[in-house]
DNA sequence: CTGAAAGCGCTTACAG
DNA sequence: CTGAAAGCGCTTACAG
């Protein structure tokens, strides 16, 4: 692989001069120019990354690190959107970006993106304190994206996920619903959290009009969304619709009620939250609550950039409200 | 950040001595290693790789490339599931991996991994003859998933997409269907090329058993399965069953046909290829081939680190079987 | 077991 | 406009 010094071998000028050119930064004479232009054309130059991140000590990588229980996760039709939306614009900005999963919450991916020297970093999903805690004294600028934990002093990026749930109960319980159950993802996660809390919230403020019916609360996949249409379905007292915590839940909770013989909505009614790709295409199509995925990412590096052009961390909570999108489930 | 000469200076030892154990190689008396040790630890010390890289000329990063025309795809449920599986066996084997996408079948993100010096390459789909011969100059090693274009001499993983799509004929036909439609990707691709063909061959085979029905050929996603499906219901020559050639198609056929008030297997069957996540939850549940996506990438991965063990580039073809997954849509 | 030296491929002041 | 020198943080023979 031709080097720098080869060039100016060739050349006969001085390594630094090639230098300027190649970087663009410095001035030098057209034909000399002209000259080392072509001789890197010739020799198929290309730079060295590492040793230009060596003395620069930028390497133009962000790192982007995704904490979750359980695999696939890239594929993840929440996750993945999120981070195309990310890959899309860093890319734009001229950076790369590295990927690293890790099912457990440990430090050791980070060691690693501490290693490669990354520029910044952006952390998704299952981000606990302890972790957040972790990367700001490592001093590398990132960003989160919608974290377990709330730590003061990190910018962060989520949805407005009691409003969501909210906004979901009011349209079921327009639509004349009266008892809604509700299948729920782990509570220990913030999203999942606030979610619940804001569908309680929307009930209670419509006490007399509707009633919660069971509540079950699982992990985050289909299967929980199976186990639990079958268990709100053996209650006495059985609700009309459910709610289900995200859309792979009542992804699950349709094909339990579909298997069934069940009509959705006409028997019950499903609603889901994050309209994930697929929700458009469940049959009957699922009404849901949009988070806005692309957004997200976008922000994320953005805010990231800006932290890493003025050279200091900020802290700025970014929430995107959400929105209702009815389909044929309800 | 502490170097190895700040260390070095606090222990009161030479560089050399530090990078022994910081390396593991080379022998260092137990009491001096362990006081490098220690203040490596109080220091936060932690090696900077670009430097490593730069002697060694190993990054430990391999690369991964999805040409494809259109966004979004890190999150496509076919690409992402091999991705999971790159991400995971790369892991595995202490290397990281860096991602990129381009809709282009350009060069340019190629160049951006010879800058960093990637160990190797792992190129997914589009990937046309010209893109082939332009990585085989670089001289990185690389291996070609579910490529575009065969260029002998590199190795590459790919379905069995010609038996995949004869192995779904058969089983339609074994059902008993007597008009087939078929709805297509572009066929400029080899999967969907040699899909084509394998069915049309078992057509011919079973001649006197089934006959096919409109040919419809698009694009790889929901829409064609879409418009296909409604143009498809327009000949005189209704076709009682259709072969989608991937599951996106399918899921959009599904669709359409529900949306129309047609019961399907009853009024119309409906085939895809690839076994996506969520064929599995599509209402009914789709009859499909399987393709090991998983087997795919880990395969990619352990090749290409045998490439980069043994320091020469291999050629060999590995093509998968596929299998096909009878569910309630046929 | 340990240190001095050279070198990986670049950039960046500093002179001229 | 151009070159010599120092340095980024490591590793790797080579001596001792």
């Amino acid at each position: 692989m031709a080097t720098i010094k080869d060039i100016a071998k060739v050349v006969g000028v001085s390594k630094s001069t090639v230098s300027r050119v190649v970087s663009g930064h410095g001035s030098c004479k057209p034909d000399t120019k002209a000259k080392i232009l072509k001789a890197m054309r010739e020799m198929n130059y290309t730079p060295n990354h590492h040793a230009r991140a060596m003395v620069t000590k930028k390497t133009g990588i962000i790192g982007v690190i995704i904490y979750r229980k359980h695999m696939p996760i890239i594929s993840h039709p929440y996750y993945g959107a999120i981070l195309d939306a990310i890959a899309t614009e860093t890319r734009k900005a001229g950076y790369s970006i590295m990927i690293m999963t890790d099912d457990e919450a440990t430090m050791d991916v980070g060691d690693q993106f501490i290693r490669h020297r990354v520029d910044g970093l952006i952390l998704l999903s299952r981000v606990t304190e302890e972790l957040i805690n972790y990367y700001q004294q490592t001093s590398i600028p990132f960003v989160l994206i919608n974290n377990t934990a709330i730590v003061k002093g990190t910018t962060y990026i989520v949805n407005d996920d009691y409003q969501g749930a909210y906004d979901a109960a009011i349209h079921l319980i327009s639509k004349g619903y009266k008892t809604i159950a509700y299948i729920s993802g782990p509570l220990e996660h913030r999203s999942y959290r606030l979610r619940w809390e804001g569908f309680q919230a929307a009930l209670q403020d419509h006490g007399a009009a509707v009633k919660m019916g069971l509540t079950y609360i699982g992990d985050s996949g289909v299967e929980t969304g199976i186990t639990g249409a079958a268990s709100i379905l053996q209650t006495n007292d059985k609700p009309d619709a459910v709610f289900a915590s995200n859309d792979m839940i009542a992804i699950g909770a349709l094909q339990v009620f579909h298997s069934l013989g069940l009509q959705v909505p006409r028997d019950i009614a499903v609603m889901g939250f994050d309209d994930i790709y697929f929700s458009q295409y469940t049959t009957p199509a699922l009404t849901t609550v949009a988070v806005d995925k692309k957004q997200m990412g976008t922000l994320a590096v953005q805010k990231l950039l800006t932290m890493l052009e003025s050279q200091r961390t900020e802290n700025e909570s970014i929430i995107l409200p959400p929105r209702v999108i009815a389909r044929d489930s309800t």
